[in-house]
DNA sequence: GTCGTGATAGCCT
DNA sequence: GGCTATCACGACG
């Protein structure tokens, strides 16, 4: 499967977000390559969206958002979590696709020793907390080109056809744009970290 | 199965 | 000093 182009990162960021589902993330590791099918993200766009962390202006913690498209962001939430995005649309413009849950496609029994918790294959990665515990993702993965073969790259896929759109998870600190429909996941996946109602 | 709660540390004002 | 794009656990039934 050929690695998605940096162009595949250039466009709106609803776009990119929907059609990351199914899209195959691969993470390799010392002890070998992991892989997930992408079943689940979410939106965050731009200086007007107040969930995003780019509503407040650039800061040293989210400038890789304003930079080239298709490079990771990472970064620390709750203390204790990393939370791993894929950066969009142009330069100086802020926007990413936050991954928030796969199904495991190889490597499996790699992520399940970083995952003690888990108890099957859908417990590994059914949150972005726990998607970034499994594939060892960190914030030195911060600003790294996911658009080459390298220590994290994503991998063309089948598009995914049920997919839900539905308001962010987390996000009710942001008034109304907590109401935008910027969510995605594949209903047909037993992984997504929760179901709209 | 669903619900409520506390842990935890870097970032920003 | 207040906040946070979460997780896992225990109490229910």
């Amino acid at each position: 499967m050929a690695i998605l182009s940096r162009d595949f990162y250039d466009r709106p960021t609803l776009e990119v977000a929907k059609s990351l589902l199914g899209k195959i993330l691969i993470r390799e590791l010392p002890e070998g390559e992991t892989a997930l099918r992408i079943v689940e993200t979410e939106a965050y766009i731009g200086g007007d969206d107040k969930a995003c962390h780019a509503s407040k202006g650039m800061t040293a913690r989210n400038r890789v958002m304003f930079g080239e498209p298709g490079h990771a962001y990472v970064y620390l939430i709750y203390g204790m979590y990393n939370c791993l995005n894929l950066v969009t649309e142009k330069n100086s413009f802020p926007a990413a696709v936050l991954i928030r849950a796969g199904e495991p496609i190889n490597g499996e029994k790699i992520m399940m020793s970083r995952r003690s918790k888990a108890k099957k294959p859908c417990d590994i990665a059914s949150g972005p907390g726990k998607l970034c515990a499994a594939m060892n993702i960190t914030r030195e993965l911060n600003g790294a080109d996911v658009c080459i073969k390298g220590g994290l790259y994503v991998e063309d896929g089948l598009m995914v056809e049920n997919v839900v759109v539905c308001p962010r998870i987390g996000v009710d600190y942001a008034g109304e744009d907590a109401l935008r429909p910027w969510r995605f996941y594949d209903k047909n996946s037993p992984c997504v970290s929760k179901r709209a109602k």
